[in-house]
DNA sequence: GATATAGTTGCCGTATGCGTTAAATATTTC
DNA sequence: GAAATATTTAACGCATACGGCAACTATATC
């Protein structure tokens, strides 16, 4: 279970609106299963599943308070979002680059 | 059609990774689509839905070579990626923020 | 110990995604 | 103008995602 951070489980994970507005949630601070349903406006059946995936992309981590065990609490984990972000940069990078070759290329034609 | 740029969509699309695969070879610089499904190992057919998807998010954008109407070049758009780097970076924002309140807070319970 | 509370899981129906094969479209080439 | 080339679209099957409701598990409360 350490997390998988592979950008096909992360960039699936984020894709649904509900999951990302649990990330927005727990962005501003760890929230309680029930807190994250209720925000997100959807049941906590449909919750559970939201945050098992989630959980599954290492997106997230669960733990319960001491004093209630019932409870489970959700907290932010950016390691796969990390990985992503660096994906992106270096795509970022590289389209630049080809962008400057081709605006040099250009030029030589000139 | 210009290109909606919205998170849902970016991510859908990044979250295949032959679709990915195919920004990686965009990333480089353009391509035919024949190219492109060639390098992915797909057909034509299977490729050009791809395609599809990844013009609908706004990732790539098609053009055709005046000497040959037939053929269609793709090139990478990085706008929506850009945006998406931005909802990453202030998640990441926020949540190291989270962390050093946190940590504040344990220092002062000290 | 009975009941309430917090969450998860099973089952179902519907919707959507992806690949395949077979056409269809458009354009070049001979 | 007939055949080849580059790519897209159509129709089909299969797998998987998501939500709803009901049942279930575990723990806390009275």
């Amino acid at each position: 279970m350490p997390a998988a951070a592979r950008l096909d489980d992360t960039l699936a994970a984020l894709a649904d609106p509900h999951r990302r507005r649990v990330v927005e949630l727990l962005r501003e601070r760890p929230r309680r299963a029930g807190e994250l349903a209720e925000g997100a406006g959807l049941t906590a059946a449909a919750m559970s599943r939201h945050l098992r995936t989630l959980r599954r992309a290492g997106l997230v981590e669960e733990t319960s308070p001491d004093f209630d065990a019932r409870v489970r609490v959700y907290q932010l984990r950016p390691e796969p979002m990390v990985h992503l972000l660096r994906w992106l940069e270096e795509t970022e990078r590289m389209w630049s680059e080809q962008l400057s070759a081709f605006k040099a290329h250009v030029e030589r034609a000139d």
